[in-house]
DNA sequence: CCAAGGATGGGCT
DNA sequence: GCCCATCCTTGGC
């Protein structure tokens, strides 16, 4: 049983992380937990989006817009965002109050509701492939537009909690965003190396046909 | 194993 | 009207 104080201690550390500049807040979501809809997930695989500061690939780079409006607002929120006609994704809001910077949560480990995820998730096979994606991490956790805005660090239905075993730097690898037509060059894909949670890294090809692009996977 | 293409809807140039 | 911070199935090898 772990002591209240030191929860609470690791808490608002975490809290702390999430107000500051977005790539630490990103290394440190790696091994903290989300709870939804009766799943818990550890978090193995992040991307850093920061927002109207020069990053093109970010929701919020073109200026404030309903859909990106709680980016806008103070750390430790949900953006929630739905892409492809179908899925949902899930950020958390990092970054000062005023300032637009975000971190998409990739993938995750099943660590609590297994049967619960794979039920809601009948077409994947291994539990490891379960919150696998960023569409399938919340599709794990049930998580759609009513999350969108929820304070993630306190008493609600969707809750942050810190790493119950840290991560140590030297476990975390470092790569280019998936997906992202430009800023190949930025390495703010952050993931738990090794973990076999943690979805292949395929780069951003624009529709063509005749141009086959080699295989690549994770270090 | 891998690559290609379809499903499907909202956001914004 | 075009573009997606995607996933799943299919059909090829």
């Amino acid at each position: 049983m772990t002591c209240p104080d030191r929860r609470s201690a690791a808490l608002a550390e975490l809290s702390d992380l999430l107000a500051g500049p977005v790539v630490p807040a990103a290394r440190g979501l790696l091994g903290a937990r989300l709870s939804a809809g009766g799943v818990t997930v550890r978090i193995t695989e992040v991307e850093a989006y920061a927002g109207t500061a020069g990053d093109p690939a970010s929701h919020a780079h073109r200026g404030r817009t309903p859909r990106n409006a709680v980016m806008f607002g103070p750390a430790g929120h949900a953006y929630v965002y739905f892409t492809y006609g179908m899925h949902w994704c899930m950020n958390v809001v990092t970054g000062p109050d005023g300032e637009a910077s975000a971190v998409l949560l990739r993938a995750g480990e099943v660590v609590d509701g297994l049967d619960v995820a794979r039920a809601r998730r009948p077409a994947v096979r291994r539990d490891v492939d379960l919150a696998r994606g960023p569409a399938r991490l919340c599709a794990a956790l049930g998580i759609d537009r009513s999350v969108y805005g929820a304070h993630l660090l306190g008493d609600g239905p969707v809750r942050l909690l810190p790493p119950a075993v840290p991560v140590p730097a030297e476990a975390v690898a470092a790569g280019p965003r998936v997906g992202v037509t430009g800023a190949h060059d930025v390495p703010w894909r952050f993931w738990i190396t090794g973990d076999p949670t943690v979805s292949t890294y395929r780069r951003h090809v624009p529709r063509r046909r005749d141009q086959p692009v080699g295989k690549q996977s994770q270090a």
